[in-house]
DNA sequence: TTCGGTACTTACCAAAAGGTGCATACTTGT
DNA sequence: ACAAGTATGCACCTTTTGGTAAGTACCGAA
């Protein structure tokens, strides 16, 4: 019902290509997503470009809701894709905190477009999604 | 510009917190990322922005290895978020074409800079992806 | 001594996402 | 008549992802 119409953005600004490349991934777009798919993957990249190098458990209470498991394992991810420094500073109550990578700066860069997009778009995504939610749960009742 | 700005830029990490949000979105980027999420919305968007209104046949057989059920849902849901208008020329042999919403320009605009960044340390991304195949299949290596 | 905090690991599960294949209704080409 | 193409819908199933709860080894405080 609700056609969302935007400030006449009449001509839209052409889209550079693509570029095709490397085995595995169909465009650099589509490597890019791979790399920050993940739960909280974002999130991890946002704190740590906000707040440089941080502790795990602050971490873990900074990015609320997540587990021990899945944050452990996406920030072990991060690392092995060389966005994520680990460091142990070997002390005896454990103490260790990661930092981003010179790369993990550059996409994070390569982010601030997507958060300022969402940023000013958030009302009529908000409201989609809600009306999306609703109809969601309704249509499907737990299985069995 | 008064936009928090997501990465901080370099130096000072005085960026404070995420956007005041609305109900849903820890932030921008969290908006954005759900809007694109799907494992084919990105190529999805790209391709319509580089190729205009495309036919639902023209851009199952543009994506390969999309499956049908698949591609309609992700349209769906791009239209329901205003990112796509589906057109449906109401003629016999059906004939239905998806293209663009400013709004879904707008995020393809955003898309720009990560499909950069892809290109760019795709050699980087494709290595350790490859790596991370191997020994995710067979049984976990010892701590080491 | 037991509690709580550190940074993880593991086994087990539930839910979500995606894929397969068949069905539809109608038309054009052979 | 029959296959093929059009844009979808639907039931069923597998893979992927994330979550829960427990455990580890170590230390200092109560």
């Amino acid at each position: 019902m609700s056609e969302p119409t935007f400030p006449p953005t009449q001509t839209p600004p052409p889209v550079q290509s693509c570029t095709p490349t490397l085995p595995g991934f169909t465009c650099g777009l589509d490597a890019t997503l791979r790399v920050i798919a993940g739960k909280w993957k974002p999130l991890i990249l946002y704190f740590l470009a906000q707040d440089g190098p941080t502790r795990y458990g602050e971490l873990r209470r900074a990015i609320r809701d997540v587990s021990d498991k899945v944050l452990i394992q996406q920030l072990k991810e991060l690392e092995a894709d060389g966005l994520v420094k680990r460091t142990d500073h070997k002390e005896v109550p454990p103490r260790v905190d990661y930092s981003l990578t010179p790369l993990g700066h550059s996409l994070a860069q390569a982010l601030v477009p997507l958060c300022a997009w969402g940023t000013e778009h958030m009302a009529e995504v908000s409201r989609v999604f809600a009306e999306r939610a609703t109809w969601t749960r309704r249509g499907r009742q737990p299985t069995v």
